[in-house]
DNA sequence: GTGGTCTAGACCACG
DNA sequence: GTGGTCTAGACCACG
């Protein structure tokens, strides 16, 4: 899987390291238990700091995407536990959203699409 | 309208404000034309600096939400610009959502129960 | 000739009414020796104080544009002393709005058949 | 690049700032990927708030004229996205110019050669 | 070390 | 009275 990052985004490089993984983990590129590379070869690979990398990871591993062992790596979670639930920041995001589509005169259809397209 | 800021929140007071305008205007809480509170009533209601009330209106301008002028202070636009597309940021933050959700065992159509109850 | 103010400029309105006045003469809209309205007049008829109108008047007499006294009121000066210069101030902005266009991919062509057309 | 502040002008400090450096840009003492001063440096260089750099920087940035990064500070942008057309404001702008010039004498290839030494 | 955010306080032009 | 600008100074996340 190629994780790119954009130099200046507003987004930290390590939430979009994390945000990639996540949609990477959503969309089946990669499969529950599948090994992830390690911190230090990932860091090397895309040209930046390791400590960024480790945050990311950890981060993954609070959030019960992926488990981290010191013999193994880390691997994405063979179970991820679904809480059934749309987080409340992600509701608040969502919302933002919807308002801006529709105050830039996008359909609700339209918006469905995209969820069609993206789930 | 009221406004409401979360101190513990990563989301910058400007932007927090900046969002609930723009949502209560997508929401009909305030209409075209109808005027907001002064820089510095709203910074004195929150307990906030004159400065963050004020960036977050040039924000607004600059979006094409609002206009100020110095005779009447700050109105909601009659007429807002519509563009008849989502942003590409909010198209990446939608796929972002989209993912958790779906790994989070949310169905397709909670999704778009929400998007009904958003817009 | 009719002057429009756009409320929700960042120009000034006794600046965005000294420029139109300005262009009107420049155009011929408004001849040499033409009346002007009266302050008060001009101000009623476009619902703004008066106190404004009289600062364009002062500015465009200072400017060597239009004549006023207490019988005459004000007038298009016959003979607008010409400089043959463009001002100090005008070279500026002609540059900045020159590098400008530049960077948006505008030709040098276009912009003398702008200077064809506001001439 | 030097850049100079009137302390005596009408146009705000982080305008005059970021009217030279888009100038700079255009004119090709800035080139495309070059490092711009960080915001402290540039601040203590002219002995003004670093605020009113910072301003600067991000109008520069919503502009799509620089970009800026936690790690290697402000650069200018590689491609700057052009549209192709003179804005609306800076079409005003020509507008009043030219019929200054006019008025003052200045005739139209006078004005099509300032065109020519300022693209 | 970098840009980003925020405060308290001040002064200004405009109208 | 209104928004706009600026300062001095501080703290923060990111990397």
């Amino acid at each position: 899987m190629v994780i790119k990052v954009d130099d200046y985004s507003d987004v930290p490089i390590y939430m979009q390291i994390r945000n990639q993984i996540v949609m990477g983990i959503s969309g089946g590129e990669l499969k529950p238990g599948e090994q992830l590379p390690t911190v230090r070869a990932l860091a090397m690979e895309m040209g930046i700091n390791t400590m960024t990398v480790s945050k990311t990871y950890q981060i993954l591993k609070n959030e019960g995407y992926i488990t981290t062992d010191r013999k193994n790596g880390a691997r994405v979670r063979e179970e991820i536990k679904q809480s059934g639930e749309v987080s409340e920041d992600n509701k608040a995001e969502l919302r933002r959203i919807v308002s801006e589509a529709r105050l830039s005169g996008v359909s609700k259809s339209e918006l469905k699409k995209m969820i069609d397209e993206y789930y």
